[in-house]
DNA sequence: AAGTGTATCAAACGTTTGTTTTGAAGTAAA
DNA sequence: TTTACTTCAAAACAAACGTTTGATACACTT
């Protein structure tokens, strides 16, 4: 009983670090997060990272989750429906991932994070979750518009999908200075996967041989 | 004479100090580049960014330079060509200055930077550079599309153009993982501003309601 | 010739970083 | 009770950062 007891609540403390490191890494990033702000967050000692993790990078390792991420490349993956509501459906729930505060996506935003500023840990990131997705997205691409698209071409048009998402959340200290009064609520972020959903599609078009009812 | 040569000399650290600066804030971001770095590669002592700049951070706003940024707003403001190739032309120059090494755009840089990891400079690089750069092309959209869209709608198309540029060097880090053979000559670049305009008049054509024969 | 101001340098400053050590407190086994 | 082990907090650690200092050399003025 006892014994339990003190893994539980060893436990939570664990529990607690994976936690805080999660909100701290994402809001700040890995370079600028620091360890004392993660424990007094998680309110542990700081010996307690060292202790549970071995490092600061093995705890942004072990905060790493590609579950959410990947699971938007399985779940429409074998739908009957056409490629081109596959690929809608597939931008809004990136976004939500990527925006929605209530989702618990915190994970995800690492990547947008690491896009800009390379720590160790992007080789496993990119080879575990971006590859993955691009791959997917660009899957959904040659099947909208058919196998005689280039690499290149086909590549370029997976690219200017993902900017245009990626955009909103990378972008988010310009564009909170451009549009003070924008905030990212469950309305708006339905708009802008209808925006980019639409505006993809259109730029899909030209490439398409053959087009879904 | 001597006087002149002293200054010359002056002059020469002065700037080789800016040079070097330019070349590391650029590569590394404000945060992780390093004074000492910047020293070492303009071969001053470490004493010299605060002899002439008083600060690290002065000396990343004095590295500042918008003039080729807003020359891509002003030179065909005026033209009486139709928009959608103002608009073709506008993504061609200003992927140049994003991506092309050989351009002096190392300054440039900078933006695509600061939009991840802002810094107390964010704010100044916003209104002098990115509120100019994102209104021009906010009117360039608005003349395509015409007078009727809304404002939310305009401001998702601008995103949408500018995401997929600023995903190529926002990106790099992943891209050159996902594709390590890729890499921006002047001729890819072409490519690619050829495709990011084609697939945003093809988005934007959707909201038209007056079309440029 | 003495004095003035500028440019440069090596060295050290005070912080902050991630990490390590030390030892106290509590629990389980002998 | 004694012994061994886990848990964790305070303190100390080495390294790196931006910045400051004080000395030195030089060109110029008076």
């Amino acid at each position: 009983m006892i014994t339990e007891t003190k893994i539980n609540l060893s436990e939570q403390t664990r529990e607690r670090l994976l936690a805080a490191a999660r909100l701290v890494f994402s809001k700040n990033g890995f370079q600028n997060a620091t360890v004392r702000e993660i424990c007094r967050h998680a309110e542990v000692n700081i010996a307690a990272v060292n202790y549970y993790f071995s490092s600061k990078e093995a705890l942004f390792a072990a905060t790493l989750n590609f579950e959410p991420l990947l699971a938007l490349c399985k779940e429409t993956s074998q739908s009957p429906i056409c490629a081109q509501v596959r690929l809608l459906n597939f931008i809004h729930d990136f976004l939500i991932q990527l925006l929605d505060k209530k989702e618990f996506s915190v994970q995800c935003q690492f990547m947008a994070r690491e896009l800009a500023e390379p720590t160790p840990v992007l080789e496993k990131i990119v080879q575990e979750a971006i590859v993955p997705i691009h791959q997917f997205v660009a899957n959904l691409v040659r099947e909208i518009v058919g196998e005689q698209i280039s690499e290149a071409e086909l590549r370029r048009c997976v690219f200017s999908i993902f900017g245009q998402c990626v955009y909103y959340r990378h972008g988010q200290p310009v564009i909170q200075r451009l549009h003070p009064n924008l905030s990212y609520d469950h309305k708006e972020i339905e708009a802008i996967a209808k925006h980019i959903g639409e505006f993809s599609l259109a730029g899909l078009k030209q490439f398409a041989q053959n087009k879904c009812p």
